[in-house]
DNA sequence: TATTGTTATACTCTATAACTATA
DNA sequence: TATAGTTATAGAGTATAACAATA
């Protein structure tokens, strides 16, 4: 068979995943680079911005469950990316390192690139309209935690 | 932390993947109700276009390594959704029976309209755009490779 | 030599349950 | 009662290696 037809091919939400997927692939080669996975450096990008943010808090926003953010906030401490620190006697507050912290600009900067050769592939008309699309599809989401 | 910032939101690769991830959550949920994976309906529908296309096939078009489209066929074979016929000595050639084809219909009419629920979020010129933009990031995707 | 189908296997991600301690 | 952190564990999904049979 030479050219299989694939009768996926026209529906938008297999082409959204695709994309998606093509995507995180190569986020994944370039992160990995710095030693970080899209998640690690979702959560260095998250405390910067959020410095005492604790760990359940950032598995709400990046939807991680608890149980699993308690071996990914240990290893960021293990690596000193990250500090936990206590806030009341149940939560620990978590703040960048010093290294965490250069760590997270070079991520950043690495997801901007990438988010950049991302945008160059479309006129700035249809990167508006690509941004608008997506967040009233987030909109729709439904949302379950644990 | 009543409202963190999420510095990850302005990417747009962050945006594509989330709406990637809910989309797949919903289809995943709607199409368990006829006992069938997204990968399994995927399959389904391309063999039911391709008649007597291989499972190797079928693996390169939808990204499933060979070694796991084994189990993957041999349980929708079990299940009396599709035939493996020899076409040579080492080759099986993929067919629906009835009832895989009956189920192919199913799955093709719960996958149109999850797609119609995510056009119905879109005006038909978002909708437009939106297949226009994904095709574009596909090709450029695509083009990246090696 | 390359390809097909297959088994075995390992690794990552993600999910649930259960527990302790704190609020 | 509800929440935070943790451990243990189970299930997908996906990756590689190796092998026999065949092209």
């Amino acid at each position: 068979m030479t050219n299989p037809t694939n009768p996926l091919d026209r529906l938008i939400g297999y082409q959204i995943r695709r994309a998606s997927v093509a995507m995180m692939a190569r986020l994944v080669r370039d992160l990995s680079e710095l030693g970080l996975t899209p998640t690690e450096a979702s959560v260095l990008l998250l405390v910067e911005a959020n410095p005492g943010i604790t760990q359940s808090e950032v598995g709400r926003v990046l939807n991680v469950k608890r149980a699993n953010m308690a071996p990914l906030t240990a290893a960021l401490d293990r690596r000193s990316l990250v500090q936990r620190r206590p806030v009341d006697g149940r939560s620990h507050g978590l703040e960048l390192t010093p290294s965490g912290a250069a760590l997270a600009a070079e991520a950043l900067r690495s997801m901007e690139t990438h988010d950049a050769s991302i945008a160059a592939s479309l006129s700035g008309e249809r990167e508006r309209d690509l941004r608008l699309i997506l967040a009233d599809l987030w909109e729709s989401e439904v949302e379950r935690r644990d």
